[in-house]
DNA sequence: CGTACAATTGAGAATCCTCAAGAGCAGTGG
DNA sequence: CCACTGCTCTTGAGGATTCTCAATTGTACG
């Protein structure tokens, strides 16, 4: 095995209340703990798993982030999502035991492992584990909706703001500035994501900055009109 | 309350495999069966539940098929998924504890509610049944993934070939024909869904039909060349 | 400093949308 | 039985957005 098991430290993560300990009780995150295995850090573009390998563990991402993308029978990838801190990653292989897509770093990134076998085991012990876990899938299921919802009949500036407003809440939930970040993915993956060209989200993402809404230098954004950027992504609800 | 409150038949309903019993022991199924209740069938557009509603229970589809949606501020619906008999329904509402999106019968319908104090009840007793509600999200989350590969950098013909071939397997997996079926939505809803216009979809829909992939009579749809089909939903694959 | 890669910008082309009219079908009432 | 109304669906023509292809600029790293 290419990683180190030793116990993790739920009771004192600062991403505790956004994962799985949430909820729980002093010695329940203690018995969730025991079965978390630390994985060595993820270089860039490094693979977490891979699309079809057999699914023994949910991964919780602990620092940096990942995108997870399906690949076609051409090759071509096209991406389901990205991942923050604080968020679960695999979900899709409970289905059947085995991952639908892949996962890749976009950065520097760390995970904590969660062995599946024995993470069901708990949540028959631990009822609110149970019910936290269910919690954090009917979010993933949500959030997937809202994906669904950004790639249907929307313009290519709605899109681009809606996707800003996505991470902006996301970085905002981490303790972070819901105004200032840094992009973790490069073009190409917000073009794929967003359903466009790389041109096209270059276009737009210049547009944006052009009417002062946000001002973008390489992977650096910053949002100066929060309200202006909500009411591109809902132009109904200013009219 | 609107409903009858009797018995469930799930050890003798015909979707229990498609459904939660699956992989049950009959005892199990038994004790799922004491929890669920038979609502009355419902009526062409008529709300199973509406976006925001407390959610106390989840819904299996027993007949008919429903269309679930978003709401946008400007009161414009956007169609997250359409649900065929032995699905679950409501899975987004795990989040929360609210019902993030709206869902109506296609035509006239029936379901089995299952409370979900309850069922997590019985979660806890019946490991089985956990993996079982498990293995539904994750399906409910992989198939969320290939609607999003479905409206991400794909042409309007290959989004209706994609819609249809959903379909089939999904026929396919009920016993019924996976060539020969009834739309139960109307065009504006495949377009809705689609992320197109009503006049797109009419148009890519006569042009599959021109080629002879399909034949299309008003709502009836008759795959004539399945392999055809699904070489226009990944293009590459036949070059 | 030069290479490799990422991102921007421009011009023309293709796809899909918008607007508009017409056809098909179901239900109602004379 | 047939016309009438309302609705869904189809078909056509022009226009807008986005894509494709191509060249240029910018940035990171050896």
């Amino acid at each position: 095995m290419d990683y180190k098991v030793h116990q993790a430290s739920c009771p004192s993560c600062k991403l505790a209340d956004l994962c799985l300990p949430y909820g729980l009780q002093k010695n329940e995150v203690q018995q969730l703990a025991a079965i978390v295995k630390n994985k060595r850090p993820l270089q860039i573009d490094e693979l977490l798993y891979r699309q079809g390998d057999v699914s023994q563990s949910l991964y919780a991402v602990k620092a940096g982030s990942f995108r997870s993308f399906i690949l076609n029978s051409e090759g071509m990838e096209q991406i389901i999502g990205f991942y923050l801190p604080g968020e679960l990653i695999g979900l899709d292989a409970l289905q059947h035991g085995q991952y639908t897509c892949s996962t890749v770093a976009l950065e520097t990134a760390s995970v904590c492992e969660l062995p599946l076998s024995q993470l069901n085991d708990l949540c028959t012990k631990i009822p609110s584990l149970q019910i936290q876990m269910n919690r954090i899938l009917g979010k993933e299921i949500s959030s997937d909706h809202d994906k669904i919802l950004l790639l249907g009949h929307r313009s290519a500036k709605e899109r681009l703001a809606t996707f800003l407003l996505m991470l902006s809440t996301r970085y905002l939930a981490l303790g972070f500035s819901s105004t200032e970040f840094n992009l973790s993915m490069q073009r190409q993956h917000i073009a794929n994501f967003l359903g466009l060209t790389i041109e096209t989200v270059s276009r737009q993402l210049a547009e944006l900055g052009k009417i002062g809404v946000i001002t973008v230098r390489q992977r650096g954004v910053q949002i100066n009109d929060l309200k202006l950027l909500k009411a591109i992504v809902e132009p109904c609800s200013v009219s």
